[in-house]
This record gives C-alpha cells, structure tokens and sequence, in this order.
DNA sequence: GCAGCGCTGGAAAGCGCTTTCCCGCCACGC
DNA sequence: GCGTGGCGGGAAAGCGCTTTCCAGCGCTGC
C-alpha cells in the first residue's frame, strides 16, 4: 500500500509545464492558460487520479473550507435538524462540516472554537443554547473575538448579546402566544416544565408564557425546573404529579421534554389531553408520531440552520446581522378544553 | 480585525528560543527540552493566544487530525445515533469530525471521499447502507483503494464486501429471531414493508424474517417495497392496506419506516395491536414515546458508531477486521397474540 | 521602426510547521 | 589527557501548494 502521493509536481512534470501553469489549470486562478496545455495537465491529473492536498491548498491560502458547527448532542432532533440546514447549505457551497458535541457542557465548546480556529475554520455556527453564566460567558466570549480577529466568521442559533451573527427564533413571542391559546380552551391552572434556570431559551420561553398568561388574566403557573432533556421532562412531570398541584395544563419548554412528560403522565395514569392538557416548542419531527399528536410551537429548524450558515458564509459587513424567525402556534389532539 | 497571527516563529523569537525549540516544547516530541527553555516558551505561548495553525501541521507530518464520518441523513436517529458514538470517540482521541450526508445518492458518497482524501483525513467511517448497484459499487471501492493507498483507514457500519473494517449488525439473524417470536405469538400471516429492493440491510432484514417464517411453518409473507424512510413506511403501509391483504403482522425492516406505518394505520382506523401487530427493527430512542410502545430489534446504535471508530483509529494488520453485533428481539405493546 | 503594452509561461519565494542533521558541551572511562 | 558517547540546542531542508515577479513575444500606435 501506500503508492506515492500523486502531487502538483508529479502532474505537472508529467504533463511538461511548470508547477505554476499546473496549478493555475487546476484551480481556477484568474490567469488565463492556452487550451492545449490547459488540456494537457487536466488529462494528466485525471489520467493519475491528482486530488490536491487540501491542508497545502489552505496553507498557501491562508483559509481553509472547514466550516464548525457545534451542538450540544446530535441526536436531539431539535440539533439534527439545525445540522441537516447547515451542511445543506456548505455542502452546496463546496465546504466541508466539521462536527462538534459539547454534551452541554461550556467549557467544551470553549475548546471547540480553539481546535477550529488552529483548522483555520472560515466560520462557525454555534447551536448550543447559552446559559447566564457569566465566566463561561466570557470565556466564549474571548474565544469568538480570537476567532473572528482571526478572519472567521461566527454565527449563532438562537442567541444574541455575542456580537456575533445570529438567528432569533421568537421564543417570547411563541411562549406568549402559546399561552394565549392555551388559555382561550378555558384552562385557568398552568404548569411549566421549565429547562436549567440559567439557560436563556428557557427562561425566554417561559417570560413569554408567563407574560401571556398575564394578559389573559390567568394567574402565574408553577414552574418546575428539570434537565433540557428527555428525562429532565420525565423527572419534572413526576415531580409535577407529586406535588398534588391542581395544574390543568403543561408547558414544556421544549418538545423533547415534552415527551419525557408525556410517557411520565401515561405510566401514572393521568389521560392526556382529558386528565391533563400537555403543549410543546419547536415542533421537531418525530412529533407526528407520538399519540396524542403534541401541541407545540412550531420553529422552521432547518430553515434556521440553513439561515445561519447563509449568513455565516456570506462576507457580509462588520455588522452583525440578527435574522429573526417566528414560532407559529400549532394546536395538536394534546390539548384539549377545559 | 486581523491582527497578524500569533506563529510559531513569533513564539519563538518572543521567547529567545529557536523554532525547533518551540515546535519540540509546544507538541510533545521526543526530544528533551530543558525546564528552563520549556516554561519560557510555554509561558510566551499562552500569553500571546498561540494556536498552531492546523493546517501547517498536517502538511508537516503528512497526516491531519481529521475523521469523516458519512451518513444518509443525520437527522435520522439511526444515523444521528451512530454519529454520536462516532463523535464520542474521536473528539477522545482529539480529533475533529467531518460530517458529510449524501441524502442517499451513493455518488455523493464518492464525492465525499474523495474530498476526505483532498483533506487528507486520517480515517473514515461509512455508515449508509450499501446497494447492491455494480457500478456505484465499484465507483465507491475504487475511491476507498485511493484513499486506503494514500495511508486512510475506512469502517464500514452494517456492509461488509468492500474490503474494509466492518461492524455489522446481526440484520438476518435478528429478522429470524424476530419472525420466531412473533410466530409464537400465533399470527400466521404476515407482511414485510422493505426498503427499496438493491438495499443490502433490507434485503439481509428481510431475508432472515422469511428464514424464521419458514422454521416456524408459516407461510412467506406479503412484501411491499417503499423508501427506507417515515414516509417510505407511511405509504407502504397504505398500499398494504389498499390489497386487502390478511396480514395481521407488520414487519417494517426500520424503526422510522415503523413509525410512518403505524401513523398509516392510525389514519385509516386500524387499531395496533388489537387489529394488526407491527415491528420495527433498530429500536431508536424515540420509540421510548410512541403508543403503543414498538416492538423491535434492538441494536446498540451508539456502540456501533464507537466501535467503528474504535476500528477506524487504532492502526491494527492490514486484514479487514469485522466486528458483528447481535441484535436483540425486544417485544412492546405494538404486538399482541393473534 | 521602435517604444510600449498585453498576454502567456516559468522561476522562485513564501505559507507555518516538523524533523533531520550537525555542533558544542559535558561527563566518563581508559 | 584524550577519545567517546550522550544530550540539549539551532540551522535549514523540506511538506505541497499559491502567487508574485520577471522574461519573452507578438501587437499597436506614433
């Protein structure tokens, strides 16, 4: 194994020009090559297979066509679906995705960014959602303005105050209309499964919840805090049921939560949407396939990534764009009048 | 922007060493640097933010600290899983993951490759399942010899046949075991939804289920083919219904494809299991929500993904290691006696 | 008829690292 | 006292590309 690497050199030799006409044919420069030694190289690199070694490419250019993306766990759908839009998009762009989980951890996407930008990274979009907390705030902070000095461009899903591109999925907006609706079915005793209590998008979500129960008139819920997982919405619905409280309908922050409640409710018995009515955000997927179909907030989430990626790799100015998205409510068989 | 970037050499200028000094002290050689020289060029490093440039590195040692991993569709939990075992893996071993998804045309899978190659990534894992297509067959093994040639490591995740590292799930096997248990449930007709006809998992998965039919005496199954995907099963499930077929089990070779079948039967008022049974084959972590609860084979699809990369980066002979996984009949609510 | 220009091709200087090779130094053993 | 060998340090030669700069050549315009 192991034949010698095919480079520049060798096609060039081989079709008798020099390294320099070589890689003007095989690249695209702005120079102009006569077609017959154009012809000659193209034939000869195809002739010996010729792929250039894109680590010298990037040296020389100084700029690779690594694009980041990070996420907190790729098999949330609410992640994958944010990754399908943006390797969509810089797959078409001729880029290439580099993948990085930080298990919702902060300082891991900290390091994330450091092993991106020693790739020379052209951009990253960043999909995990922040939290308050101020050190590791700052950290990131650091490691993005690193970044971007740099030359990289940085997008973020879902979370602004980095001065930083980003795509704002209305959480407010969707909480406060959620409410509304949920409201308007004559609930009158709310419960939110609410995620960390230092994650913004949570407490985002449930502001806007809050706010729209105020304007109903409808007095604050009860909020049960629970990890942003599957089972952090199971825990928090068992919690819930123990707590005798007299709550009529749930929101969780989030649909995967949202089903972790869902499978608590049915192993305790509590009928959904008659016992209990249960509503959602961000409408992943998979929601078609649960029974009863899970009531939710619609967010466009590969159009979202997509949207990121769009603004992360085009120049843009120095400005940072903010595109904001709107959550549009969807009212499934879960909940129900009261 | 822009501030000139932090080099190696300006490391080592700032710090009164020599580059070779500073490369041996900031990447661990073989070569012993002494304590006095080591702190100082350390201390400079970290104050000026350096970060080698990757890129130089790869080109250097001939070899990057990247790993493609290749998939259908991330935001299938089948692949999504598999990634995350991947991933978990290789960011262990401090290296970046490339993620490319083909959207199920295998000549995106040659491209990929071949761009994995360009970047001179150090290994690769192919998760999507394989065709039984000649030509694109021999398109794809034809790219992974350039790219094993040119010093890559390639695993293949559930298809063998192509020379490389394989983890292959027990797909017969498991089709078998299944069509044992559900026989024992006392159904004596049955119906298969396959993915397409030249897709090798489907083909195995089916293949194995008419095996344990027939151990059991009970007649061959009703296929029908469709899309290896929700909708794929969605529709498949409706043309099963539409032939007035007297199946009264529903084997769909995946999960997904399962979870579009039952939304079929749903939709049309057929009661699972009261009216039909159905099985799925995977068990992917959303089938935790469905109701009722799949029936499945259960495969360990984020162990997959680690073992492959398991495979992909420990050098090992050059003999194609295979790693088989046994698949696990686990039946839920979705089957009942017949 | 000749300066000047536009155009194509090649030589060569990097890009930021790693690594080989060499040099000087300090035990050490005879 | 001097050859040996080991060891820490630096100079410099690449790694495979891109791109600048220069040379040559055929034209145009006066």
């Amino acid at each position: 194994m192991s034949a010698r690497q095919v480079t520049l050199a060798e096609v060039a030799r081989q079709a008798g020009v020099s390294l320099a006409t070589a890689s003007r044919v095989l690249n695209g420069s702005t120079r102009q090559v006569s077609e017959e030694l154009s012809d000659r190289v193209l034939r000869t690199a195809e002739q010996l297979g010729y792929v250039p070694n894109a680590s010298a490419q990037a040296l020389a250019r100084n700029s690779s066509s690594l694009v980041g993306l990070v996420v907190h766990d790729i098999t949330d759908p609410y992640f994958s679906c944010i990754a399908a839009g943006v390797t969509r998009v810089a797959e078409e762009a001729g880029l290439v995705v580099v993948l990085g989980t930080t298990g919702r951890r902060p300082e891991r996407e900290v390091e994330l960014l450091s092993t991106l930008r020693a790739h020379r990274a052209r951009a990253v979009v960043l999909a995990g959602s922040r939290t308050t907390d101020r050190a590791s705030q700052s950290r990131l902070a650091a490691e993005i303005e690193a970044f971007t000095e740099q030359g990289g461009r940085v997008a973020c899903v879902s979370q602004a105050k980095l001065g930083t591109d980003t795509v704002v999925p209305g959480n407010r907006a969707g909480g406060r209309a959620l409410a509304r609706e949920l409201t308007a079915l004559g609930h009158k005793k709310f419960a939110v499964l609410g995620g960390p209590s230092d994650l913004v998008v949570a407490r985002d979500r449930l502001a806007g919840f809050k706010a729209g129960l105020s304007d109903a008139g409808v007095a604050p819920p009860t909020v049960i805090n629970g990890a942003f997982t599957r089972d952090g919405g199971y825990e928090a619905a068992l919690e819930l049921l123990a707590s005798k409280s007299r709550a009529t309908c749930v929101f969780a922050v989030t649909d995967v939560m949202a089903m972790g409640a869902m499978a608590a409710l049915r192993e305790r018995g509590v009928r959904v949407p008659e016992d209990m009515s249960i509503a959602g955000f961000d409408d992943i997927p998979t929601l078609r396939d649960t029974v009863p179909a899970l009531s939710t907030v619609r967010l466009p989430l590969e159009e979202m990534g997509e949207i990121a990626a769009g603004l992360v790799l085009d120049a843009g100015g120095d400005e940072a764009r903010t595109v904001r998205v709107a959550g549009e409510v969807v009212l499934r068989a879960s909940t129900a009048h009261n």
